[in-house]
DNA sequence: CCAAAAGCTTGACATGGAACAAAGGCCGTT
DNA sequence: AACGGCCTTTGTTCCATGTCAAGCTTTTGG
């Protein structure tokens, strides 16, 4: 874990066209005559000191967001205090999707570890989107398999027991970090329990024995955040 | 419940700017202009009847539905064969944008009524969209919404226990039945005990039992699936 | 109009996960 | 090095919801 910087809104000049997350992100499948126009749209970057928050339910809606580097989660709050992490975004991810409908947002995002983020403007993106058809369907793409991911996240939370909701999580985790070059079966949680928890509709308990209980069926290795995956088939079995 | 039709397939000429639904659905906010623009686009009709399938996990994607009349369901198929439904979509609402990020549909969407679609293809969609900029934001918005539903969905089932889960879906059909012109307090469930149980992630049992809980205490007053509300405030308090 | 099927309600019982509680481990700070 | 504040683990108990079962009502199709 870094240590927080002290300047926290130092505007960076960005790049996709220089960026290693070009096929990851926004620009996937672009022509570099195209992503070069993006460049002068996702114009900078911001940092996000870890336990920051990116944007609040109620922010007026203005940018997307593009985590570069770093882990986000976001999470709804009822009227009554209680929680729900809707999602966990890393490298290429984008956040803020949910401000588009009502011109604000409707959640928070919070940094779970220092990241950096690329601003996009959503004006200029909608404008830029309707000279480049690629854009646009790359755009379009990009916000329905978020609807995608969400009714998976339903699926999970309507119909799993906490061991095959786990047991998705991980499974998930490591799909995604692997194509971005981590290794398939050791990684570190960026989140806490009761973040877990809250995602997977269990409680903070039940996901530590649910993680005791992988250990001793010899499935992990589990040495607090540090997680190896031992038995990948057998993971893949439970679900 | 209308009687099923034999003629299945017939193709209506479609107009949206003749539509009732126009001020609900994706003309929303356009000029008399553009929705006639519209009309060339969105140009057939389709014909469901109850029971039948519009599309198909699997099914290749080529268009999206505005459902014009009558009562759809969305749902998820695990491989073991549990079910998770994922939506119910009323007139004006849109189906199939599970399936533009994958090209194939990736969930069943069900008729629970007779029912009308107006068949709108997507690569003319993204074509309009390219040359009216008013589409492709009313377009962004639809899509957004779609993703702050779903996260609304995830906190209901995430954190909800089954009183609030009932509470909420019965609200949140209210309100979408009253802007279509119904009224606020009486109603006719388009599903089953066992839909209702696989949208709200409980068993048909729980469902029935907590609709009884709530006629007990004088909220509801249920008749298998004629719904009137009886004491409005009583059930958002539950919220 | 009748029979069968599908959907709904209710009861009795079982259980997975929540709630509560206590103790131990890790980390940053002084 | 010691302290305090999270975070995590583990044990115990309890309850909301699931499961199984039976009977009733409504719808559908011949």
């Amino acid at each position: 874990m870094t240590v927080a910087t002290p300047v926290r809104w130092e505007p960076l000049k960005a790049a996709c066209s220089a960026c290693n997350l070009r096929e990851l992100c926004l620009p996937v499948g672009l022509s570099s005559a195209q992503v070069e126009q993006l460049d002068a749209l996702v114009a900078n970057r911001r940092k996000v000191p870890r336990g920051d928050v990116l944007f609040r339910t109620g922010d007026a809606f203005q940018s997307l967001y593009a985590v570069r580097t770093g882990f986000f989660k976001t999470c709804l709050s009822a009227q009554d205090g209680r929680d729900q992490v809707t999602g966990f975004q890393m490298s290429g991810e984008l956040l803020g999707l949910d401000g588009i409908g009502g011109e604000r947002h409707t959640c928070d995002a919070v940094a779970l570890e220092d990241s950096t983020v690329c601003v996009i403007p959503y004006p200029q993106l909608e404008g830029l989107s309707q000279e480049l058809p690629e854009l646009q369907r790359v755009f379009h793409k990009i916000m329905s398999r978020e609807i995608v991911r969400d009714h998976g996240v339903m699926l999970l939370l309507g119909s799993m027991r906490a061991e095959e909701r786990l047991a998705a999580f991980l499974v998930n985790l490591t799909q995604r970090l692997h194509l971005r070059g981590f290794s398939r079966s050791e990684f570190i949680l960026r989140m806490t329990r009761e973040e877990i928890g809250s995602y997977l509709g269990l409680k903070l308990e039940t996901v530590s024995r649910t993680f005791s209980r992988f250990q001793a069926e010899g499935l992990l290795d589990v040495k607090q955040r540090q997680i190896r995956i031992v038995d990948q088939e057998g993971l893949h079995r439970i679900l």
